[in-house]
RNA sequence: GGCGACGUAGCCAAGUGGCCAAGGCAGGGGUCUGCAAAACCCCGACCGUGGGUUCGAUUCCCACCGUCGCCUCCA
């Protein structure tokens, strides 16, 4: 896998034999999560699933920001507001409301995209005490230091900050470019652990250094820490973390723990949205719910994810998108049939099964799930030509790949062969009027079992094979 | 301004110092078929431009052009 760190591919290895101890950072929950957001699980989804195809055990956490960061940290009086509060203040609820609201719809889209649940989920809100506590480690061991407006990370006692994960220094960046320069902070890029709240911060809670609340980095070091232990493996997120939200983690975690923070980090490319970046603060923004609304199956939008390069990025079409959904559906015809013509056995693939090792070559290879496709698509092929014998191998082989892919194969080749009573009584009668030449009749009956059932019947060589259409709405 | 990524057929996209540069979508032709639908078979690239290294580069190096991102909350 490529390690952001190292800036080239390393061999996995993990901390504690067969396992992978990952922590995802997670949105923050002001505002519906868009697609480009949904991409970045997506590629963390596959990480998982690899490693678990693999038969390493996981233990994924991803963190829910739902206190809101209303400053950047290189000034502590920035104009800027806190979002969430923002979006509570407008609507005139609670801010925990709002960041509920969001959650739930994320994972509602989450499943939409089967994306397996991360097996620990914790809330910013809910660990201020720990945030407090590690602040206060950071302070006993000189890192850090109370300003007049909060406590500050010293970054001149931290070496190499800022450089552990991108190769230019922080002294070269221009400081105060776009911001003013806090005068309260001993170093440019000393960056905020906790901000005295303001009277009209919505959110503030009680600490050794007044109300106020948590800078924005330090959660993600409290929270994994306590789930994953102070040196853990795999630490992944957007590439706009890299700095300098996981440069801060670093120094901040290692400064109080003198141990390595994580061992391989990974980021994820921007998704583009006619080749621009999508974001949620500037706007020009798509949810999934932009696409299912226009007929399409979110698991099309999960195999055009899976076509590209994490680290290439997606540039999103819709034209893209519609190759997506074509392919899928061939897929799901394909699959549909060879799993009627075998009334659904499946043969499970032996372990030197040409596919299967290149299948597991591809996705051992930095996760390159383009080139794992294209054995699926192999698969495929077999499905839809070969003999009954090869079918089944075939719809094995796809299972077995579905583990990575998440395409929920399996479950619609049984959705498309479970019929209802009804239709299939349909069916048989359609049978028996082809074989009487009964052309009028059986025109009828295919009209009937689209328009009732929405089951579209083929006619092929081996007899009636019929399949669901997989679009929404169609 | 500093730093970084990318530029492969109409579109999406993998990949390699040298056999015919994966795969998909779209398109064209064909097979099958009562009709329809599906499926299957066949067809496509001098790998941004200009230099360099090399016996040989799309793949390595340099320059240029172009697109995008980070440097500020953002996956």
């Amino acid at each position: 896998m490529y390690d952001s760190a190292k800036r080239s591919l390393r061999e996995f290895e993990p901390i504690r034999p067969g396992q992978l101890w990952t922590y995802n950072c997670g949105p923050t929950v002001y505002d519906y999560q868009h697609i480009g957001n949904l991409y970045s699980y997506l590629a963390a989804d596959v990480v998982r699933r690899t490693f678990e195809y693999f038969g390493f055990s996981t233990k994924h956490v991803m963190n829910i920001t739902d206190a809101g960061h209303l400053v950047d940290d290189s000034n502590a009086d920035a104009r800027g507001e806190d979002k969430i509060a923002l979006s509570a203040r407008r609507e005139n609820v609670d801010p925990l409301v709002i960041a509920e609201r969001y959650t739930q719809q994320f994972f509602e889209d989450r499943k939409k995209l089967n994306i397996l649940e991360p097996h620990i989920v914790p809330k910013a809100t809910e660990h201020i005490p720990a945030m407090i506590a590690l602040i206060e480690r950071l302070i006993a061991k000189g890192h850090a230091y109370v300003a007049a407006d909060g406590v500050y990370f010293d970054t001149s006692t931290f070496p190499g900050y800022g450089t552990r994960l991108n190769p230019e220094p922080p002294d070269t960046r221009q400081a105060g470019a776009r911001v003013e320069v806090n005068p309260n902070k001993r170093n440019t890029f000393d960056f905020a652990l906790w901000r005295k709240a303001k009277p009209e911060d919505l959110q503030q809670w009680d600490s050794p250094w007044g109300r106020g609340n948590p800078g924005w980095h330090i959660e993600c070091s409290a929270m994994s820490m306590k789930y994953l232990g102070e040196t853990f493996d795999l630490h992944s997120g957007g590439e706009d973390h890299l700095f300098p939200h996981h440069e801060c983690e670093i120094a901040q975690s290692e400064a109080a723990t003198g141990k390595p923070f994580a061992h391989y980090w990974m980021h994820t490319h921007f998704l583009k949205l006619d080749s621009a970046k999508m974001s949620k603060s500037t706007g020009g923004f798509m949810r999934l719910s932009d696409i299912e609304a226009k007929g399409f199956d979110p698991l099309a939008f999960r195999l055009l994810s899976l076509g590209t390069s994490y680290r290439k990025g997606l540039d999103f079409t819709w034209e893209s998108l519609e190759a997506a959904q074509n392919r899928l559906n061939k897929w799901r015809g394909v699959i549909g049939d060879a799993y009627q013509a075998t009334g659904g056995r499946a043969t499970a693939p032996r372990d030197e099964d040409e596919i299967r090792v290149a299948f597991a070559a591809a996705i051992a290879d930095d996760f390159n799930t383009a080139a794992a496709l294209a054995q699926a698509e192999a698969a495929i092929g077999h499905a839809a030509t070969g003999d009954d014998e090869t079918k089944r191998r075939a719809l094995g082989l796809l299972f077995d790949m579905d583990r990575v892919l998440g395409l929920s194969i399996k479950e619609s080749a049984r959705k498309a062969a479970a019929l209802p009573e009804e239709a299939k009584r349909l069916l048989a009668e359609r049978e028996d009027a082809r074989k009487n030449q009964d052309f009028k009749r059986s025109d009828e009956l295919r009209d009937d079992l689209w328009k009732r059932f929405g089951i579209r019947v083929k006619d092929t060589k081996d007899g009636q094979r019929w399949e669901r259409d997989g679009r929404k709405g169609a």
